[in-house]
DNA sequence: CTACTGCGTGAGAGCGCTCTCACAGACCTT
DNA sequence: AAGGTCTGTGAGAGCGCTCTCACGCAGTAG
């Protein structure tokens, strides 16, 4: 018995004989034996571990629940694989030059790439060094080469807003995300294809951009409200925009909500708290477990050497409740 | 300039000469030399990560506050010191088992175990296996050769109590948390605590076990009205517990609050959530993020060679807010 | 001037695996 | 019967580091 047969044994490969196979795996049970991590991964060239990294403040990343979501997901997919996920957090710039050194040292097999921002070349860096990785979210760069799995914002965000126009809003604002992020952009532009679709001109009396946060959702309704208070209904592009969103039209005496009178608002996410709400917020469910799933098992794809689509939109639809 | 002078430079040893350091430094920069941590590895015999293992199904780990606390300031900790956590969810009892295989086959250098239940024996299991661990929460084993850190669970919840006596309530339950964990039960000691300082004897009729969880506090608060419709206060042994048996007391028609007629709650956390509740809650706050900083120091501590001490108890503190 | 100490350096082993390659033996083929 | 193919196995190299040990060259002591 060599070790070469065992090492055969314990990677589960299919020539070796029975006998040989329940030697070595009863040998193994014995001695409790656990392959040296290490050791695999200096000879293999693969760490058997991927990185999740999230490019946005601590803050953000553990009060979001998109990337708290996202997170569970990828978890789960990645361990199921038997692979271990790393977590980071990418808060700084200067965290991105770390990032890349610690990729190119061959610590992780690949990326998830959360919340890119702008521009950023993080992605082409990374594929560059040959790490596979996939991101949450279409790169704005536009870069074809890059893989992704993404929402349909735009369709979604279009569904809302015509939601809206067909409750009888005429005066349809909405309270956009970062115009840095693909999602932020893709929401503003499928509010924008509805306007266009019902022959209604764009007025950028009735856009507020702010964060995907419910601060900025308050500010930018309060701006909204001081331009516009004509306002009927709001597309609001995230859930805790929209949360935001309704606390700055209560204060200002507005009754939110799908009677005739009431301003009616939609949110973007459906998290958790939506339907906990009062009152339960109407809005378009993005299928948050699921990307995450997506995003890890398209990884996965890679790894093992295969070319799945670079580009996967998933659907969203429209869940109904007391806003809208 | 040999490879040992340059693994020297590397790893900033100081028996090196000024000239040799800043050539390799130089040559470092120049190839962007990132040093294999496979093998290093396999030589040191450490992985430079650490397991955070919570020990609870994905939807509490990823549903509580106090578990995202504890990880996003266990992650900001050990990423601060250089070391990779890896982040592990034990949902169930056979993952015990693949877990310690793991620690023991050197895929991590120490432990941070959250939410032990029972008299589980994993924490003896690693340090058995030479898996350096701390824990959060005293161990219910009572094994004194254990390292953990842990809130002063019985000095809250006996705070909270008095405080709800001293507002001249005279009949005050409680709902507590799961009695197979250490922080349930000292929640419940320190409101026994605080009967018997005042001469008061304990009533069962008066306390209701249940989770940590929203739901869980309904459903308790709901079993002591049934039984104790006189009940002037209720201390829940956490914020979400409260939440929960806030609601059901208002769906009993009960005013929650601090005025004369109303019912009086106090929680135990002070999550986020505490503060943007309606009427804001009445707490106890734990400090979560030094929590987890204290966890994870005393982890590193003890991966350096140092013997730190066993057992931190780190102070709460009563915050006063609308419902009691 | 020899002997000792100390510091910086280089040679080389070896960590525990996987992988390639060669080979023995069983089984076909012509 | 000779040659070919196939399958399972073992020998041995080597992944990229760190660490021990020995050595050379100062500086200091006797």
């Amino acid at each position: 018995m060599s070790r070469a047969t065992a090492s055969r044994v314990l990677r589960g490969q299919s020539n070796v004989s029975d006998e040989a196979r329940d030697a070595v795996q009863a040998a193994a049970r014995e001695i409790s034996y656990t392959p040296n991590k290490a050791a695999r991964s200096l000879v293999t060239g693969r760490s058997d571990s991927v990185a999740f990294l999230v490019d946005e403040s601590e803050e953000r990343m553990f009060t979001d629940p998109f990337f708290l979501g996202m997170l569970r997901s990828a978890q789960v997919t990645v361990a199921a694989a038997g692979l271990q996920l790393v977590f980071t957090v990418t808060s700084r710039r200067e965290d991105h030059a770390q990032f890349v050194a610690y990729a190119a040292g061959g610590h992780v097999d690949g990326v998830l790439l959360l919340s890119l921002h702008g521009e950023d070349q993080l992605p082409q860096q990374l594929e560059a060094l040959g790490v596979p990785t996939v991101l949450s979210g279409r790169p704005l760069s536009g870069d074809d080469s890059l893989f992704y799995v993404d929402a349909d914002n735009v369709g979604g965000a279009t569904m809302a807003t015509e939601y809206l126009f067909s409750s009888g809003r005429q005066v349809v604002a909405t309270v956009t995300g970062p115009q840095d992020m693909c999602a932020g952009q893709d929401r503003l532009t499928g509010y924008r294809n509805a306007l266009e679709a019902s022959g209604r001109s764009y007025d950028e009396g009735l856009v507020a951009s702010g964060e995907f946060t419910s601060e900025g959702g308050y500010a930018s309704m309060q701006r909204i409200l001081a331009r516009r208070p004509d306002v009927e209904g709001v597309f609001a592009a995230s859930d805790l925009a929209a949360i935001g969103a309704i606390r700055a039209l209560e204060e200002h005496g507005r009754r939110v909500g799908r009677g005739a009178g009431d301003i009616a608002v939609v949110g973007f996410d459906d998290i958790r708290d939506a339907a906990q709400q009062r009152p339960p917020l109407t809005t378009v469910r993005q299928p948050i477990a699921e990307l995450g799933a997506t995003m890890s098992r398209r990884l996965l794809e890679r790894l093992s050497g295969d070319e799945p689509p670079h580009r996967t939109i998933l659907p969203v639809e429209l869940v109904e409740r007391e806003t809208a």
